[in-house]
Formats: structure tokens, sequence, C-alpha cells
DNA sequence: AATGAATGAGACTTCATTCAT
DNA sequence: TATGAATGAAGTCTCATTCAT
């Protein structure tokens, strides 16, 4: 009895044999989710990764689990980036600037990415953990920039990452339909973040 | 009893079309796509609002017809938002701040107008019409403001409103599950946003 | 108060169940028939009446009803019409070929009368009392023909009765949108239909 | 168990698409779409055939299209009929009476999917090309008959097919309900049609 | 393990009919 | 009596998921 209900359980999990196709699954999913909506059916993400409707949950319990997986593995790519774009800064530039580059850049090249990123943020499909392992992201990037001040520490963090979020995404949400502006919006974006956050030393005069 | 016109009007129709009820399903249908996202079917929206499936028909011709109505509702109501604020704001603040505060407070007082809004901008439902009217709407709410410099004029207001608009959002998005720090974040809110905008050279000088 | 109640009253009852609205809606309903089908909505019906869409129910119960009574004022009307055309047949044509020559110009003259008399012959709606009493209407018409022979008298009206119908039938048919060999096809079609009951010992005569 | 060539081509496809499926699903359509109108619900003909809702839609897009490929369906069985009868036909009879036989015999064997063939004739529903499709096979099986004179020829032979057409369904329809009475309406029904598109002579004497 | 046919719940929408005015 | 707003059953179609092959 245990043997026959450990059988089936077997069966029904997801066994992923080809690390391949669970890629092209995942990429499949953020390219049509961007096109057509978290509400895109899961057949045609199927058929985008070159797999049969039903492979796709072999590889995914269900559409639920690969939305979360496609988020996890947008937050992989973005933690990487992250950690070279650190590595890689030039000599002249802030780590903060590299940081911000890497980003609004990645954001240009991989627009699919980015609106999916989006639309799962606000889907409220995520879980309690992912939420919290985005926003430990962000504390990495923000890492090294000056605090604002006026506040606590706990709610300045907070209010740091939220501020700088915002303007990035909306330098990228502006760029992405005029390329051509990407240097300067970009240029024009970071400066202003830094103003933002910057200790506002007049007002206490 | 009431004036004799009106008596005569009743008179020419069965059933007057209940501007009641029309309001009805506008606010069930905000709240329910802010709980429950825009795919939410048109089913509980009716039965939130107290009528019939079929009556929400009556209202709308459909789905999409629907959510233009329910976003022109929402701008409606900001548009009046806006103008009552300039001409309440306090002797000692300037008119930007009185429209920061009043923007921060109805998202925060409305948080579910406030979601269903952001989810229509990016829904691809919203007819050209009515995305430049979202956009006048902030340009308005930036008149007074003083120009970012360092681009032309059309980059910088548009710039501009991206920057400003996403700072007051992203301060509605981390003041709404905590209340209490809502004075907090709003002030420090509006000196961000002030100071990204501000002219650079005069941080030199 | 008492006084302005009374004038409505009086305007109310001056509106009696009208003999004029009844037959707005048959005709309008003979008209939508022909143009969208049976299966179209009885809201379009009564406004092209110009009437009320529950208006439409108090002159007809339903829309069973309103389909029945659609077909027999569509049976008195032709049957009147073949009264008539008897009566004003000329000299030199026989009774038969008159009563076919008002059946095929009327039908052309009133191309949805014939359509929507056509689909509620085929809609399995009509009563047994209506089906016989169309049939009867074609005994009428055909009265005065010879006989096709070789088949005993009730089965030889039968079919003559069918044939002659579906000749005409056909005619019209192709008429309709050549309304310019109207003249053409009627004669060459009540030929054709003489010669198709012609007894046929005459022809090996 | 069975060749190999057919075992191969069966490992490819999970469930091969069956063919005998849709074969129930036309024919359950005609049975339907005769016995209830072409409004009859899409499940109600999916019952019929012993398969889910859902199935009807993976074998016919939508609903018109079901309707299209019945029409189709019924004139491949019709333009098989015809060749087969020409093949098939005594010596002693002509090649337009084994026509003839052989249409209305089909008819009265297969009631509904002549029911069905009328209506949708009558729908609106299909292409030109089906219409098309249509008069041509109306065209096949006039081969071989006298031309009706008196008209120009492509009058004439629109005419004549009309004519012919109409008596053939007069045929069926009063021998549908009294099928002892087909042998005798049918060869009737014969005689009336080669008389009726007779050149008629005695009228240029 | 992979496939894709099959399933059926549920979405949106229409419309005959009822009923308050 | 006339009106037309309200109703909800029923229709078409979609799609996440299961399952036979």
């Amino acid at each position: 009895m245990s043997d026959h209900s450990l059988n089936l359980k077997r069966l029904q999990v997801a066994r992923p044999r080809s690390e391949e196709k669970q890629k092209a699954l995942l990429r499949a999913a953020i390219e049509i989710f961007a096109e057509h909506g978290l509400g895109a059916p899961t057949s045609a993400i199927a058929k985008r990764a070159g797999v049969a409707e039903g492979t796709l949950f072999r590889y995914f319990e269900n559409k639920d689990v690969l939305m979360r997986a496609v988020f996890d593995h947008l937050l992989d790519v973005s933690e990487q980036l992250f950690a070279e774009s650190v590595v890689k800064s030039l000599p002249g530039t802030s780590q903060s600037q590299a940081v911000w580059d890497a980003y609004v850049d990645w954001a240009l090249v991989n627009p699919a990415a980015n609106a999916t990123s989006n639309k799962l943020m606000v889907s409220g499909k995520l879980s309690n953990e992912q939420m919290a392992r985005g926003m430990r992201l962000v504390d990495i990037a923000m890492e090294g920039l000056p605090l604002v001040q006026g506040l606590d520490l706990a709610h300045s963090i907070e209010f740091q990452n939220a501020i700088c979020t915002a303007i990035g995404n909306a330098v990228i949400d502006i760029s992405t339909p005029r390329p051509h502006l990407l240097a300067v919006y970009k240029r024009a974006g970071y400066q202003a973040m830094m103003r933002a956050i910057k200790t506002p030393e007049s007002s206490e005069s």
C-alpha cells in the first residue's frame, strides 16, 4: 500500500529529465507572459518552447508553479548580473553606478524578462519567500549607497529601496520605446536618484 | 411632491436607468479587480454590485467597455481631487505639495482604486485617448514644479513626469501596508522628489 | 393634483390597445425574420415596430405565438390575393394563369413576406391547423387545373399541389435576384408547370 | 502485432485524432440539425456524438465551421452518389433517370441528411465556394437532359436547374411521410420533370 | 518520458420574458 | 396600457489539467 502511494506520488511530481527543455519552457513563458499577459494559455507556452502541451506539466506541476519558477529564474539571472557588474565595473565609476547601468541595460536588452518580472511582482501569485528574496536582491544592489537621513534605519532602507527601484523602473519604462535616448535618460536618471537620496543638509540649518 | 417636470419625466420611462446601479457596478469592479486582478469574472462583479449577471451588460456593453469605464471614472475622481487640493491648500504649503498630499492620501484611503488604476494602466485595454488623458492629468499635477535641466524641453517634461509619478507610487506602495508611517514617508517622499528634479547646477555653486 | 392625474389617466386611455401597433409588429416581424432569420431577437422586432420591448408581449403572448400570428397574417393576405386575382383576371387569360401571375408578382413585390413565409413553413413552429390551412389555400389556387392522371385522386391532388408549388417557388427564387428577367421566367415557368401536369396520355396520341 | 510502419506511426502520436470521432460528430450534427434546426446547441451535438462538449471544438473550430464541414461532407456523399448511379444505371434506363432515382432514394433513406442539407442551403452560413460547388453538382446531375428552349443558353440552364431541383425536392418532401408511395411518386415525378423541360414544339406551330 | 487528444468547469454574452413604474 | 430595466437560463467557446498511448 505504502509502496503504491509512493509510486503514484512519484509519477505525479514533476521529474524533469532534460535541463534543456526546462530552460526552453522558462524562456517561452517569459516571452509569452510579456506578450500576452499572465493569462496567456499554457498551450501557447508549450508551443513556443517546442514541446507538447502535456509536457509542460511534467516540468511544472501547474501554472502557478510555472509562474513562480519563472520569477525564481529571473532573480537568479539578476543576482548573477549584479555580481558581475560589480566585478566588471570600470575604475572611474562607483559601484552603485555600475549596478545601475547593468540593470538598465539588461532591462532594455531583455524587455520580455523585465515586463514579465513586473507582471509577476503585482500578480499576487508569488510566495512570501519570493517577495523577500526580491527585496534582498534590491538590498544588495543598494549596498554602498549613502543612506538617506531623517528616518530611523529600518525605515530608511525600505524607503530608499523603494525610491531607487521606482526611479530605475521609470527610466526603463520611458527608455524602452525610445532606445536612442537611453544614454541620456540613464545618466539623468542616475543623477536624479542620487540627488533624491542625498542627505538634505540644508533643511537642518 | 417634487416639481412638475421631474414628475413628467418619470412617467415617460418605466424604470429609470439607475445611476445608483451604475455606480455600484463601477465600485464593485474596482474592488474585484483590485482583489482578483482584471481576469476576475464579470459574474463576481455583478454579484458584488448586487445585480444579476445580465444586468452588468445593460450598463456596459462588454467587459472591455467596463474596464475603460472604470478607468474614466477613476480619472474623473483624480481630476476633481487635484482641482480641489489646489483650492484647499493651506497657506504655508506650495501647490505641488498640496497635490502630492492629496494624491498620496487618496491612494491610501482608496487602496482598491489605486490598485485597479495601476492594473488598468498596464493592461493594454485602454484606448489611446485614455492613455493621453492619463498623461495630461500628470502634466497638470506637475504644473508649477521647476523643470529638471540638462535635457531639451520635451524630454525633460517626459522624464520628470515619469520620475515624479514613480516616486509617488513608490511612497504609496510602501505606505499602504504601514499606515502609521504614512506621514513620515509622505514627507520624506516629497522632499526626495523635489531633490530629484532640482536643477543640478545649483548643487555645484 | 387630482387634475393632473386625471389628465394623465385620460392620456393613457386615449391610447387603447391599438390595431395599428399590432399591424406594425406583424410587419416588423416579417421584415426582421426575413432579414435575420427566425432566431432574430424579439427586441429587434419591437424596435423596428417602434414600440417598447415589453409591448410586443402584450400583443403576442410569446415568440411562438407571434410566429404563428405572422403566418396567419400572411395566409390572410394570400387568400385575399387569390380571390382578387380571379376577379381581376383579364379575359384572355385562364384563371390558373391569373393566380400564377398574382402569386409570382406578389412574392417579388414582397420579398420579405415570401422569405418569412418559407422560413416559417420549415420551422416546425406552426400548428397542424396552420399547415392544413396552407394546403387548403394551395388547393384553392389549383382549382380549375386539369388533374394529372395515372394516380388515384387523393394522391394526384397532393402530387400536383406539390409540383406546382415547387415550380412556383423556384421561379420566384431565381427571379428575385434578377428582376429584369421576371417576365421571361414567369412565362416560362407557367408553361413548364402546365406541361408538367399535362395528362401523360395526351402526349401519346 | 500489426505491421511495423503502423506501430512506428502510432508511437509518434499520443492518441491519434480519431477519424471515427470526427465522423460521429458530423453524423450527430446532421441528425440534430435535422431534428431541431441549425439553432440547436452544440452541446446537444456533442452529447449525441458521445463526446465531451469541448471535444467538438477540437475537431471544428466553431459552430460555423462545423456547419460548413457538414455541408461539404454532404456534397461529398452526393457527388459520389451521382457518379455511382451513372455507372450502375440499368441498360434500359437513361442516365438522367438513374441520377433521379439515386437522388430520391438517397434522400428517403437519409431524411436527416436531406433536411439538414436544405436548411444549410438557406442558412446564409455557407461560403460562396460552397454555393458554387452545390450548383456545379446540379449541373452535373442535369447533364444529358435536353435543354428547355425559348430562353438564351445561360438563363435556360439556370431555369432548368431550378425547375428540376424543385420538382425533385417536392417529390422527396411528399414521399418522406408516405414511404409506401415512393415508387409511384418517384415515377410520376420523373415524368413530370421531363415534360416540364420538354421543348414546346406545339407552341411554335 | 513524451505526447496531444480528451475533458468539463467556467468565462463571457445574448435574449425571451417578467415586472415595477 | 405602455414602457424598458431587470433577470437568469442557456449558448458558444476557452483552457488548465488528465490520461491513454
